[in-house]
DNA sequence: TAAATCGTTGGTGCTGCACAAACCATCTAT
DNA sequence: ATAGATGGTTTGTGCAGCACCAACGATTTA
């Protein structure tokens, strides 16, 4: 606030609060969606998907969230139980799966997407509309412009860190100190 | 920035930049504290002891950390042959140990805590000063005031969210929506 | 003397992944 | 046509990081 020169001011270490904020954040989150029968993996899938427009290969898509194949299967088995997701033999190559988001399940993504808004509001309940605006900005700075997957990935390459950047939410991304986006 | 009314903005959901974020912090710090020979929960640990000053029992220290009192055992058991932290017999109440820092520990708590703040500020290097200065604020604010036992923890009540809160970084707590801190 | 408490040990279980091996169906190259 | 590569699937193993329970010795308290 002041410009004053502050001396002996606490470490205002952001870290912790970062972490204790981000976890307030998934257990919302995962509260809200749990109801509508996501996690958060799900969510990240749909929105992939969505995102892409088409369909994606499986393995497209294992490229792109960055998990094992062999992961993708049960994943999209969830899915697909869930009728959210369609699987389509591919007529070009009938080896692949074609991945569709299927009409339940865009309407599902956009109502997970509205309780989560709802959720992240609670979450930063303490701060109003112009603050948040400004620590969206500044978190999006931070990041470093690399919006991610909501105001547009500025490319989606497959194998490129806008992958893990997915949903941000996403397991443990090595994404390393390479400046991948 | 503007205050102009703008529509079909995307919706500029925090969560997951929040969460990339934190994911990008944990990694430098985990890559900072490496070298030595420490792990977060080692650095909330010695933080706590250094905080409530002299020394505590391994079950306060359970409640501080909110883990099981068996977990503690092998915490402090790295912790000591590290030779950062001493158990001493309690006279009044030879049951119980006294867990102590020794001066090494207060060392080591000290050049983590340096380590700490340069990963930091290496993770937010695309903000400015004043910028990380708002974004503490911000953050600040939304975790609703309740310092991180950085700037002073209000009361350290064991049991307390405070506890938990901790350092920020704690595993999974389940400090639910009760309004504890 | 009996019951409770503190630290300790050891075991079990859970979540949430990664990773590897092997398999069938299918495509591609020769 | 045949061999090799590829896409999806299944199954199994392993790891990390905890929680939780049960039991034990030493000690305190009732």
């Amino acid at each position: 606030m002041s410009t004053l020169p502050v001396l002996n001011q606490p470490p205002r270490r952001s870290g912790a609060l970062l972490d204790q904020l981000t976890r307030r954040m998934r257990r919302r989150a995962e509260s809200v969606l749990a109801p509508l029968g996501l996690r958060t993996r799900h969510l990240v899938a749909l929105t992939v998907l969505r995102e892409n427009g088409g369909g994606a290969t499986q393995q497209a898509l294992a490229a792109t969230l960055l998990i094992d194949r062999a992961n993708v299967v049960g994943l999209l088995n969830e899915l697909e139980t869930e009728g959210l997701v369609e699987r389509k033999r591919s007529e070009l190559d009938r080896r692949r799966h074609i991945v569709e988001l299927t009409y339940a399940g865009t309407r599902r993504l956009a109502a997970a997407e509205f309780a989560l808004a709802a959720a992240e509001d609670e979450v930063l309940a303490a701060l109003d509309g112009e603050q948040r605006a400004a620590l969206y900005d500044l978190l999006h700075q931070a990041v470093g412009g690399c919006a991610p997957l909501d105001g547009r990935a500025p490319e989606h390459e497959p194998g490129t860190c806008a992958a893990a950047a997915a949903e941000g939410f996403s397991a443990d991304d090595d994404c390393e100190s390479d400046s991948d986006c």
